[in-house]
DNA sequence: TTGAAAGCGGTACCAG
DNA sequence: CTGGTACCGCTTTCAA
């Protein structure tokens, strides 16, 4: 039982009586050819059942169709939801993705990088947190089109998205604040990514203005686990926060089932937020009150930057989308006596 | 600005003063190469920050080195685990794989098929729930390496991976009969996919056999969104069902959600049973009832039945894989009066 | 309108 | 141990 090898170009040609030139041009539509010829090819395509190799097509067209995206987490629906809407915006204009998944790990990112540039691919799309400009620079040279998320990387085949992380947040914290919250905490990930940096700093920097708001944060996997074990230490800190701003939507699921494990409603006794709006957001008890980054948008936008002639943003550009503030149900104002029942953390 | 086209062998060897052969044994680690030439040839790769092209190699060798798979949603968990697994195998056979999604359209799934095809990938998997005999047997004749999920294909290069749906589904619905219940309801995905259609069966099957026991059947899209319509539909039913069986857990959590909604309290006043045990079926409020099925296991085992010498089924062979019942919180005995409100629907 | 042939970037067999 | 050289499957001039 040898496995029979697909037909080939070849196979078509000898089969229809052609050339191998000929054959490529009915496949292709191009040329003239006349309409008898024409049918007896497809005729024996169809006999066949002849499909083209697309890695000799790309091989000897010297170029691809083939976009490429790399992201940390795809069971964050946030990567997920960037990773459908890019698909759906290179299927337009006939393109493949083909995804690669870090798992936060900086190996990873090296790796699939070069994977994808032995790919070939036409355009590479980096949406990760474990970004490092040294891994980054590589790729500069290569000449390589690619739009990264959240990174700026100065470079002319380089397009950048950026979020502003550091006010999205202060807007977060600031709505808290006048909803009368004192004692907060920050929930975030392990990470040295900047951007992500840019969240908590923003938390500290709100709530060092205010001299009578209380804070402290703590940080473990980017997971509902990983939530869930934050929200764990929280409920025997000192703090007894009232309001708990978490890095996104993905551990603040966590956060809350935390919180009603240890008996506390949400957001009768602690108020929680997110950040993303991933549709699970909605679904969560109660709905989580977040930031909406437009990941839809994100994610066609790095496609068109990537297909020439799609309209998308220019490589070597640069473009900062504007979150929106999401108010839901797992934040209400504070019902908590006011002033700290004990001593903030750092 | 042009865009800089990559170094070729051709490149290395020229700089390295060596033959095209050359260069190849040493990317390869083939034959002996002495110690001298290799490192004149490993400079002039670093040099030259050359990367095989891996479609040339491919093709050069006649048998590639990537996976290919088609789900029907990564949205849903249960897809994605199973790409995660399957991908962490072939990873460590040192293949690629790529995914398609289907959106359940049928059309896709025709055209996914196609495009691997023309990839040429050494093998696909095919998990989806939209599956049709008719273009599953195209791809029989293709001979290509072939693993199925939950839908029998005869055909010697296909093996398939078999669930017990029907059987798993009545022992979901026993223990939900057994807790007290009595008024029941199904909240399904439209679908043809004969096995999905067997948990419905199996539920009407053992509640007929039953006198004192009524249910309804509603359905909807698979998702959480979908569920919550369902959920919404319930509540306003005459039957007031005291237990609702999903399909699977992604539906589940939007019918938690709706039934909460609509004042209802999970497991006091109805419970709910899922069907995958996804990850987020813990993090569920309360946390998910629900059948457990081996995705961890399922996409390893595709993966080493994709991959000549890595010891998983045979391609020919079936194999069935047996869901374990997880009681968690969303079910609880029955505490409403005995008997119905109301009359039966079907 | 159609065919011949030179690549595309590698691999692998055969000599030397 | 190294080089020469036919391919792999398809596209694309260049002629006819």
């Amino acid at each position: 039982m040898e496995r029979p090898k697909a037909a080939t170009l070849a196979d078509v040609a000898r089969r229809a009586q052609v050339s191998n030139a000929t054959v490529s041009r009915v496949i292709n539509g191009v040329d003239v050819v006349s309409a008898t010829t024409r049918n007896r090819v497809q005729r024996a395509i169809a006999e066949l059942g002849y499909r083209p190799d697309e890695r000799a097509r790309a091989l000897a067209r010297g170029q691809s169709r083939t976009l490429g995206l790399i992201v940390s987490n795809l069971e964050n629906d946030f990567y997920l939801d960037i990773f459908q809407a890019l698909e759906t915006e290179a299927r337009r204009w006939d393109y493949e993705v083909v995804v690669a998944n870090t798992d936060y790990r900086t190996e990873r990112l090296v790796s699939s990088i070069r994977a994808m540039v032995a790919q070939r691919v036409a355009g590479l799309a980096i949406v990760v947190t474990e970004i490092e400009p040294a891994v980054v620079r590589e790729l500069a040279a290569e000449g390589l089109p690619v739009v990264v998320y959240d990174c700026a990387v100065p470079a002319a085949n380089f397009a950048t998205i950026q979020i502003d992380d550091y006010s999205s947040t202060r807007r977060i914290v600031d709505y808290l604040y006048s909803a009368g919250h004192r004692r907060f905490a920050f929930v975030g990930h392990h990470t040295r990514h900047e951007p992500l940096r840019a969240r908590e700093r923003a938390f500290r920097d709100v709530l060092r203005a205010h001299p009578d708001a209380f804070f402290q944060i703590v940080t473990d996997a980017d997971s509902p686990d990983g939530g869930l074990r934050a929200a764990r230490t929280l409920v025997t800190s000192d703090l007894a926060p009232t309001a708990v701003v978490c890095l996104n939507d993905f551990m603040a699921i966590g956060v809350m089932k935390g919180l009603r494990e240890a008996g506390l409603r949400v957001p009768e006794d602690v108020s929680v937020t997110g950040f993303d709006d991933i549709s699970l957001a909605k679904f969560a008890s109660p709905a989580l009150t977040t930031m909406a980054v437009p990941r839809e948008w994100i994610g066609r936008l790095a496609a068109s930057a990537l297909i020439p002639g799609a309209g998308g943003i220019a490589l070597g550009q640069e473009i900062v989308v504007d979150p929106e503030l999401l108010v839901r149900d797992s934040t209400a104002p504070c019902r908590a006596p006011l002033g700290p029942e004990a001593a903030p953390v750092r």
